[in-house]
RNA sequence: CGAGUCGGCCGGGUAAUCGCGGCAGGUCAAACUGUCGAGGAAAGUCCGGACUCCAUAGGGCAAGAGUGGUGGAUAACAUCCACCUGGGGUGACCCACGGGAAAGUGCAACAGAAAGUAAACCGCCGAGCAAUCGGUAAGGGUGAAACGGUGAGGUAAGAGCUCACCAGCGCAUGUGGUGACACAAGCGGCUAGGUAAACCCCACUCGGAGCAAGACCAAGAGUGACCUUCGGGUCCAGUGCAGGUGACGGCCCGUCAUAUACCUGCGGGUAGGUUGCAAGAGGUCGUUGGUAACAGCGAUCGCAGAUGGAUGAUUACCGUUAGUUUCGGCUAACACAGAAUCCGGCUUAUAGGCCGGCUCGCCAC
RNA sequence: GGUCGAUUGGCGCAGUUGGUUAGCGCGCUUCCUUGACAUGGAAGAGGUCACAGGUUCGAGUCCUGUAUCGACCA
């Protein structure tokens, strides 16, 4: 779990963002990107049933999660993201997660 | 030593760095410190309960649902233990939705003469010139299933028609057992088929909904407000309007109500907080009773509580398995699976490993 | 988290006290009709009744478990 400010947690406004923001598509997931004047970087995760069951699921969000947590300075001050898993995630390591989220976060810069 | 059978347990480990959630301390608030943080199935939601609301879940009838050998355990159960009966195995042991088919109704396709109280297709025997008629359930054939088996007597041929033994059925008796039931000897008539996960009968049990139950707090009121690219969007949760009527899910009693209730229709509309919510039929050890399930007593432990949802990420070393090897290593993989109110079970998924009881076979002393 | 429902040819559906070979419409294939097509006519293919076990002589149907899909809750 993220600290409490840097949580997307309204249903409103992931569904907002979702429908909305720009999206950046890498291999292993996509970004929905909204700019706001917020003073922090919020985010949110979908990861889809069939990624994979619930043991499956639960690890991908731990580790998208700690690469969030890594490159926060990449990412845009104000930025709503929400990150949604694709199923080809299953056979990413956490390397390459981490290098597919910084090139994917410099699109949006 | 080999083969088998039953039961129990574990199901990666250690360290470092960086993180997350709860609780306690600390602080105006933070920072910070300490401590705890997934499973044997957390799963499926198939049973049973606790708890909450409906009246305290009330009394009776009807309907419906469930269970189904006996005795016990338990808060309760479809669970567990012991035993009985039937079946399988040399044996340890395993399997069984295991009441009633002489209370009644139904069903049995095709084949077959006939599918349940009757029946003669072939065959056999007798009568007759023959057609055919009569006797016959031992033999053939059909079928999942065809009205006891073996032997002897008997007969025109046969047949429980008669007899002996065996199997099976019914009745009452005795002995043992709490009981299911077992054993013994006796009498009876010689035959009663299958299906109840078909209706049904018998015995016993069951009110309904479910933590999104329920309680409290704040906010909100409508021919509404705001934004708009004129398509629509956003906000306020548990609401507004109209009509009807008593409600308690079928009926009677009974209880509560006379509109802040209930029902119907149309429209609007969204996922605030706190609580319920972590000490419970609790775990471990010992001891007593009991064949056992389990129960009593004593000591001891403090053991998850999220809400877009914590319990993690990375690295190093070790472990296991597989491949490879120049025997130093190297490479790859590490089961099933993630709490959501809580317990007792059942069922299903599960790489690999450990321990113990018992049985059979072989060898040695 | 809880409460329900469904699964039958490619698609949409029938299939009731369990019984001979599981049907219907659309679609598909071949042939006929036409100069050619549409329509029309004739013939045909296509099913492990979601999967596994059980009851029964016999299961799409009855019982139990598993899988997948869908709906609802204030």
């Amino acid at each position: 779990m993220l600290p409490a400010a840097l949580r997307l947690s309204a249903t409103t406004q992931i569904t907002a963002t979702l429908r909305a923001g720009r999206r950046h598509a890498s291999p292993y997931f996509v970004l929905h990107v909204v700019k706001t004047n917020d003073s922090n970087a919020k985010f949110a995760f979908a990861v889809n049933k069939k990624v994979g069951n619930s043991v499956v699921r639960h690890r991908i969000t731990r580790q998208l999660r700690e690469v969030v947590q890594h490159n926060l300075s990449l990412v845009p001050v104000g930025s709503h993201i929400v990150i949604r898993a694709l199923p080809s995630i299953r056979q990413a390591s956490f390397a390459q997660l981490g290098q597919a989220f910084s090139e994917t976060i410099g699109k949006v810069n």
